[in-house]
RNA sequence: GCCCAGAUGGUGGAAUUGGUAGACACGAGGGACUUAAAAUCCCUUGGCCAGUGAUGGCCGUACGGGUUCGAUUCCCGUUCCGGGCACCA
């Protein structure tokens, strides 16, 4: 008697064997190859796992565990960003502490992952809230705040160095704050007083990837620019480094190019323009520097702009232009970010002031106009309406000239932007360029990019600028105005910034009464009363000791999220080190991350600065490896599918979906889960609401049909779908399996229940067949030719499958010969044997329970996955198409070492082709052996 | 506007990178078993046409061209959907 396949009771039992042997505990071996695979670790929120979120998890366990098989030393850990916004909202709400929130949804996550059957080892869970996780993550800040980036070496180098430098140079001041701010200059963690995205409605500001549209990423708020005084990390010091780092990894060319754009590495040529104050030029001004990528351009410049908030501004405006610039920049200042962002009227001031093009000597008027950013290059551009855009639209609102420079095209109704053609009128005489040292600069016949090339030559040889690489990378805000954060280690010691010694970290973070920011504007940290710094003792203590000798303040703000985020991946490769953030020898042998997946979205944040901050503590020696991801997956987002139901307008009758045509319904979104295939169950869906339990319905062919939609998995639409509830009527294997099966890895997919059929049934097969194997007495029984060629293909194909992350197709694959072993009524155990090793990285709790009845060695998750061998896979003839031109018109047995002539002479031969050849001459043959034969064949003549 | 990635049955998706398009699964239809239901098993299932029939023919991978004996795959153009960047000079 064959027993059930009973997944309950499978699963129940073997998670708990797991936890007892220790199964999934990991530790260096220096014996064995290293693999590390890593999940982007969630921020547990209160609505708990849907079965959207196991889908990168999933995906990552089946790669860790076949590596485990093929016998790596396997690091697959898990953890959380617990340090987050919900949390701190939740608690301004309610009074309840973060923590408290936190730890609950913690253990929520947890328990939701234990059920799928993750092979995480939990001895190295990190939690990015707890002191001993963010100790360093506040030892990493000092360090930053301990280092500046020498542009020669292009690394990070500890300040001392650029110290002894500055002294040896005489630059280094005398006065302490002085000092302090000279520094600030170079540090890679400093204060910085900059422009930055201030969102009142959440009390704090916000790095430029938490802003979109000019609103908050998280509740969608008016963010304004406002300048204030921030900790910043100098990610832009690395701009290149971060650039070239990415021909090195093994990432999605779409992310690899959001973080090219993101980046903005773009190559140009800074010029110096001499201005003067009047169009005679008898009053001299003096100079100013523009930034261009099309240095071609020099004589189609009309005129020169300035962003409104350059500090040439001032400098520039005559007199008689005073009245109407103040005028112009006041209207400036009253635009927010988001009007300029989305009003691109022309709008401009004449400054009253000419500028000098260096090349031809014209005297082109200057204008302030807001098109022109005064964060990038130098805040000052020369404007060639011919050939751009925005400076064509602001010549024609002003009615300025317009040159063309390049041959055929037409400038009356748009600008030419484009970088191909031929240059012409560079110069339109020879008496238009001017000479240096005897040479003058002429373009004309070159093409675009010659002419750039020509152009930077002749700006760097005759020093009238140079070349110039600017990027569009900004340095990242690093303090929020929040409480659930990791603490600054720095006081205040007569205002000046001071680190708390590296002995005393961790300073944890200081319990508050209330969440929100003090009367007097202080961050939430100002509600703390135990918050100074005892110099002298080394501790914290109450703010009531300050005494300006040697108790000061401590900062108030708290680090942004990506803080913690930044460096995990390498704690949890030494989690319990309270000596060091990674012990060098553990760094050393876990390297970096082999395979990471996580979402896309991550892109422009956490993905570029957990790089910056590898980059960094590679520099520092700490971690070994410049790149931290080597291989990056990017799993899709799992919709929801919603189902509808129509109510007929003003009644409580529901019309099925196929007659809602012929009634004035409103659709109403109801539970997926009292849906089965888009059949509605009439009485769940009375007890769901007590509004809807005297419904009436119009049915169709006895049914009650709902519509779907394709939408966000969220509470408001009624489609979420609970991983619980899956694993409790199909198992998690039967879960984990559909989740891969629904499609490629990367791709964005409807949830959609219906399939999961399919995935249960094949694994009840699967246990069938099992069974009647074991069931078998007379386990003598070698496997046939069949069932090893049906193996033999199947670890090939599922093999090669997983090393290329395509699941979907691995599970077909086990489907069709799960299938084929049935018919074949395989009755080996030779056979069953690296079957249930195949498919333990994918269903492992089925697998192991098989893996014991088997009698197999300890856990299934070490055995040695199964080598295919190709004698199993010959085939002695093939099957082929014949074509005649190109088209299949019969079926024929070919040896399957037949050489190309063979497979010809035999097609030709056969009954079936002489119809086609009857009458006809043969033009052509293609054979390819064990492909294609193809016979070209026309009339004759 | 610029850059990237896509478009295949009723549905999710395959196709050894140029070689018989639609694997596998869902759904649907038909049948077997069963008092019945569930479960299980078998058959059909891209479209159109012809034939009693096994079967045969034509069309078909968003659209229009091209290269090739042969194109879902390569090239050119168009449309649509998704993603990123964006007064970045």
């Amino acid at each position: 008697m064959a027993k059930e396949y009973n997944f309950r009771e499978i699963e129940q039992k073997w998670h708990r064997l797991w936890t007892e042997r220790q199964t999934y505990k990991v530790v260096e071996d220096e014996d064995r190859k290293k693999f590390y695979v890593l999940n982007m670790f969630p921020y547990p929120s209160g609505a708990g796992l849907h079965v959207g979120h196991p889908l990168g998890y999933i995906a990552s366990d089946i790669f860790a565990r076949y590596k485990r098989l093929q016998g790596f030393n396997v690091l697959n850990p898990m953890g959380y960003d617990a340090y987050g916004l919900p949390a701190e909202q939740y608690a301004i709400k309610t009074g309840q502490h973060p923590e408290k929130t936190t730890f609950a949804n913690i253990d929520r996550y947890r328990e939701q992952l234990d059920k799928i059957g993750f092979s995480f080892d939990w001895d190295r869970e990190v939690r990015t809230c707890s002191p001993d996780y963010y100790h360093w993550t506040q030892w990493a800040f000092q360090k930053m705040w301990g280092s500046y980036f020498d542009e020669e070496l292009q690394k990070a180098q500890p300040i001392e160095k650029l110290i002894e430098k500055l002294k040896q140079e005489g630059r280094w001041p005398a006065d302490e704050q002085a000092q302090s701010d000279l520094l600030m200059n170079y540090r890679l963690a400093f204060l910085g007083e900059t422009m930055v995205n201030w969102c009142p409605k959440l009390g704090t500001v916000l790095a430029n990837d938490e802003v979109v549209e000019g609103v908050s990423v998280r509740g969608g708020y008016p963010v304004e620019q406002k300048k204030m005084r921030q900790w910043c990390l100098r990610v832009s010091a690395y701009s290149q480094r971060l650039l070239d780092g990415l021909d090195t990894i093994d990432w999605s060319e779409s992310i690899k190019e959001t973080q090219r754009n993101w980046i903005g590495r773009s190559e140009g040529t800074e010029i110096e323009i001499p201005y003067v104050l009047s169009p005679s030029g008898e009053s001299e001004g003096g100079r100013f520097t523009i930034f261009t990528t099309r240095a071609d351009t020099m004589f189609g410049v009309t005129f020169f702009v300035l962003a409104p908030e350059s500090e040439l501004v001032d400098k520039v405006t005559t007199p008689e232009q005073r009245a109407a610039v103040d005028e112009y920049l006041k209207y400036v200042k009253s635009r927010t970010e988001r009007e300029r962002m989305i009003d691109h009227t022309v709008t401009g001031v004449f400054s009253g002031a000419y500028g000098i093009n260096p090349i031809t000597g014209d005297k082109c008027p200057i204008y302030i106009a807001e098109y022109v950013l005064a964060g990038y290059g130098t805040g000052a551009i020369m404007a060639v309406p011919a050939h751009d855009s925005r400076d064509y639209a602001f010549a024609k609102h002003f009615g300025l000239p317009i040159i063309p420079l390049v041959e055929g095209a037409d400038v009356s109704e748009d600008s030419y932007d484009a970088k191909e053609g031929i240059v012409m009128n560079s110069p339109v005489s020879p008496d238009k360029s001017v000479e240096y040292d005897g040479e003058s600069l002429c373009l004309n016949g070159l093409t675009i990019k010659e002419a750039i090339a020509e152009t930077k030559r002749f700006v760097e040889a005759h020093k009238l600028g140079r070349i110039k690489v600017n990027y569009r990378l900004r340095d990242a805000i690093f303090s929020r105005q929040r409480y659930w954060g990791e603490p600054f280690p720095v006081y205040y010691k007569h205002g000046i910034p001071t680190m708390i010694p590296e002995e005393c970290l961790p300073i944890e973070l200081p319990q508050v009464e209330k969440f929100l920011p003090t009367e007097t504007g202080e961050p939430p940290l100002g509600n703390a009363q135990v918050w100074a710094w005892d110099e002298v003792n080394r501790k914290i203590v109450d703010k009531a000791l300050i005494d300006e000798k040697t108790v000061f303040p401590i900062e108030l703000y708290t680090m942004p999220g990506f803080a913690g985020s930044s460096a995990y991946y390498l704690r949890y490769m030494d989690p319990h080190n309270d000596k060091a953030l990674v012990s060098p020898e553990a760094a050393a042998y876990w390297q970096n991350v082999d395979l990471y997946v996580g979402g896309s979205e991550h892109a422009t944040g956490h993905l570029i600065y957990s790089r910056f901050w590898n980059k960094f503590l590679f520099d520092l020696g700490v971690s070994k490896k410049e790149e931290p991801f080597q291989k990056l997956v990017n799993q899709g987002m799992i919709q929801g599918r919603s189902n509808f139901v129509y109510r007929i307008k003003e009644t409580n009758t529901f019309v099925s979906f196929g007659l809602k045509d012929q009634y004035d319904v409103t659709p109403i979104h109801v539970d997926v889960n009292i849906v089965k295939n888009d059949v509605l169950d009439l009485e769940a869906f009375k007890a769901w609401s007590p509004e809807y339990a005297t419904a009436d319905f119009i049915l169709e062919d006895g049914k009650y049909v709902c519509g779907w939609a394709i939408e966000k998995m969220s509470k408001s639409m009624y489609n979420v779908v609970n991983p619980d509830m899956i694993v409790e009527n199909y198992g998690a294997d039967t879960l984990r399996l559909y989740e891969m099966f629904l499609g490629p890895v990367e791709q964005s997919k409807p949830w959609d229940t219906n399939g999961i059929d399919g995935c249960f049934r094949f694994l009840k097969k699967l246990w069938a067949l099992a069974q009647s194997i074991l069931n078998n007495q007379s386990n003598q029984s070698t496997p046939t030719a069949e069932n090893l060629k049906t193996l033999h293909k199947l670890i090939k194909k599922v093999t090669a499958d997983i090393e290329a992350f395509s699941y979907n197709t691995s599970i077909s694959a086990f489907m069709v010969a799960v299938n084929e072993l049935s018919q074949q009524k395989c009755t080996s155990r030779d056979i069953l044997e690296p079957m249930v090793i195949l498919i333990a990285p994918f269903a492992p709790h089925i697998a192991e329970e098989l893996w014991e009845a088997l009698g197999g060695e300890g856990s299934v998750c070490d055995a040695r996955w199964p080598q295919y061998e190709e004698k199993y896979l010959v085939e002695t003839s093939v099957k082929l198409g014949v074509q005649f031109n190109g088209k299949v018109r019969f079926d024929m047995l070919f040896p399957a070492d037949a050489t190309p002539e063979q497979m010809i002479a035999l097609a030709t031969s056969a009954p079936e082709a002489q119809k086609y050849l009857d009458g006809m001459q043969v033009v052509k043959t293609i054979a390819i052996p064990k492909r294609i034969v193809n016979i070209v064949v026309k009339p004759q003549a």
